[in-house]
DNA sequence: TGATCCGAACAGAACGGTCAGTCTTGTAAC
DNA sequence: GTTACAAGACTGACCGTTCTGTTCGGATCA
């Protein structure tokens, strides 16, 4: 069977048919990408508009601001990601014990496709104050809604799956997510999934 | 003896007595903490050498650029950190599994020591770029350095705990530390290592 | 001992480049 | 004519880097 859900056959560029989008929607989905690819500091307007052939007037008119606009590139990119690992763990069967184990296919997915640049929370996350007077407080809440989707998902197929302690089950298997995209990120090595599969089935044999 | 030959015995500063050391040493050591806790990029030149009370000609005939001072803060940091946490893992006592279990409570004194910034390595590479042309190969092979001494001090301890794989159990234990760190640096939360911790447990027993 | 020299380091001006953000102009559609 | 947008000049700030002075502690030598 060929065929491999995952996104794009493409050359370089950042998303198919950006041309006949609205530009709020070009500039959202080409700063999606520089800002993960690159880094946010590391990527300029000038060249975030280049690639979603916009102008300054509209993404100020729209945005505001650069953080204003990597807010909303980090809901986007939240709830998007969401949808597609949801929807990847859930194609593993109709056993919530299997759609469990399931996140490591899901997770490959995600590293194999040709986009992986790391979880955009942890990359915002790394990249801005993380104490003191300049730190972010809305980062860390956008952070902690998006991890806290994925909790509640977990936990329902962990609560399905009739787990004693569900909520304790969804955070180990995040635990072990967190770390298998961390150690992708920093080492690009895919076989931590290997890993990572392993010590899920250990957790989940225990709970 | 109240000479005091750095401009700022300020209430904030980054390490204790670095009045006392030569130039090179204080601008390594004000790096690394700037680096760590504000990002990058977002740490300019001249905060570093105000931090480290240095001048502009000393840094850059000292390291040459930004970059190759970051090569070796994070030589230093990597160093230091792991000197750190191997004496903290061995002082769980001689029993080499209760070793591997210490890695939960050397991280608690990382976590909340009030100078935890998340890992440097992951915070240098979320700020680099992933992929495509100007992306940093030096990073990933200190980062693999780094990763393959904790590697090597794992296995070793999982050799002497009688594990069938070490090589295994060390990549298994990293794995949650990995996650343990990338948990707490987006979500700050210190209970993220009793999850970890049960996970360990889960990842010993069935080794 | 005291004058002289030297290298290390500090202080800061200056440079070209880039940044985020503002503003003006041109243009095409309705 | 109005709206929407692209294109881009422009501003003030900041970036990394280079360069020019100046200070100062210690070695050298009379």
């Amino acid at each position: 069977m060929p065929y491999f859900p995952v996104p794009a056959p493409r050359a370089d560029t950042t998303s198919p048919d950006v041309g006949t989008l609205p530009p709020h929607e070009r500039i959202l989905l080409a700063a999606r990408d520089l800002f993960c690819r690159d880094g946010i500091h590391a990527t300029g307007i000038d060249r975030i508009l280049q690639e979603a052939g916009a102008s300054k007037m509209t993404l100020y008119s729209r945005f505001g601001s650069k953080e204003a606009l990597l807010r909303e590139v980090l809901v986007l990119e939240g709830t998007s990601w969401r949808d597609t690992f949801f929807a990847d763990v859930l194609a593993a069967g109709p056993d919530p014990v299997a759609r469990l184990h399931g996140v490591i296919p899901a997770l490959r997915v995600w590293f194999l496709g040709g986009r992986f640049y790391g979880c955009a929370f942890m990359n915002a996350a790394a990249e801005h104050a993380k104490g003191g007077d300049d730190a972010a407080p809305w980062l860390r809440d956008l952070t902690r809604e998006h991890h806290g989707a994925i909790l509640a998902f977990l936990a329902g197929l962990a609560a399905e799956g009739a787990y004693d302690e569900p909520g304790i089950v969804a955070r180990q298997v995040l635990l072990v997510m967190d770390g298998a995209i961390a150690a992708m990120m920093v080492g690009g090595d895919p076989t931590v999934l290997d890993i990572s599969a392993r010590t899920l089935r250990a957790v989940l044999a225990r709970a």
